[in-house]
DNA sequence: ATAATAATAGGAATTATTACTAATAAATTA
DNA sequence: TAATTTATTAGTAATAATTCCTATTATTAT
C-alpha cells in the first residue's frame, strides 16, 4: 500500500473521533482540508484501512459505520439516543471455548449489546 | 399489526430455513408462492416482524440478513466460505454484569466470532 | 353487509456503494 | 536529478439496496 494524503488525513479523522462516523460522515469531513476529495476516494480507503486491519467495520442497523480504535473492545448501542459507545472487551475468555467446543478458530469477535443507557433511565 | 397471507408467508419461510437469507433471497422464495409479490412489500413486512420482535435482523459484512430464530444465540462466521452458524447463546451471565458496570440496561445482545470453521482447518 | 383503514402491487425516487477512466502523484531506478 | 513505473486520485457513471408514493385490494370491527 503505496502513502496517500488522502488515506493519511482519512486514517487520522478516524483516530481523533470516538463517534463511530459514517463514509459520509467522514467525507464531509476531509472535504474541508481536501476540497477535491470525492466520496470515492473515501470509500476506497476505507477498505483499504480495513484491509489492513487499521481500522475496524462496524454494523449499526442497516448503517455501517467505522472505527479507529482496534484495541478488541465491545459497544452499548442506546435504543433512545441511538448512541455507540465503546466499552471494555467483554468476551476475554470466550475465544478458546468457542474454539473448543466447536472446532472454530475465533480471529475476532463483535458484540453489541443493545438497550437503555443511563440517561434514560428513570 | 392486521393480518396478511403475504407476512405470514414471508414469516414462515424465515421459521423454516436457517440459512440467514437476505431480503432478496425472501423475495424470490415467496414470489414462487405469490407471483404478484411486490419487493416494497418483503422490506415492509421484514420491518414489521422485527419491530415486533419476531424476527431479528442481523448484519454479515455489508449484507443485511435475517433470522426467524429470537431464541437468544450468537454466530459464528467462517472467513473461508462465509457460512453464518447458529451457536448456543454465549455471553449469558454479560447482560447483568454490564447493566451494573456502566448503568446500562441490556435488552438483547449480539455477538459474531470470525473465524475459520473446521472444515477448513489443516 | 358496510364502513373504515391497514396492507398491497407496481413503479419511481432515494441512498449507499462500486466501477470506470484519464490525469496525478508516489516510489524506483538510472 | 530526471526519467520511468504504477498506485492513487477526481470526477462521473453505473449498480445495488432500500424506501417512498399512490391507487387499489383485503382485513377487521360494527
Amino acid at each position: 500500500m503505496r502513502y496517500s494524503k488522502q488515506r493519511e488525513i482519512i486514517y487520522n479523522i478516524l483516530l481523533e473521533t470516538n463517534c463511530h462516523p459514517t463514509a459520509d460522515w467522514i467525507f464531509n469531513k476531509v472535504r474541508k482540508l481536501v476540497p477535491k476529495i470525492s466520496l470515492g476516494t473515501v470509500y476506497r480507503n476505507l477498505n483499504q484501512l480495513a484491509e489492513e486491519d487499521m481500522i475496524h467495520v462496524i454494523q449499526d442497523g442497516n448503517v455501517i459505520r467505522y472505527d479507529g480504535n482496534v484495541q478488541d473492545h465491545d459497544h452499548l448501542r442506546c435504543t433512545e439516543c441511538h448512541t455507540l459507545y465503546d466499552v471494555a472487551n467483554l468476551t476475554k475468555n470466550l475465544k478458546k471455548k468457542v474454539g473448543e467446543r466447536y472446532q472454530f478458530e475465533v480471529k475476532r469477535t463483535s458484540l453489541t449489546l443493545e438497550g437503555i443507557c443511563n440517561k434514560h433511565s428513570l
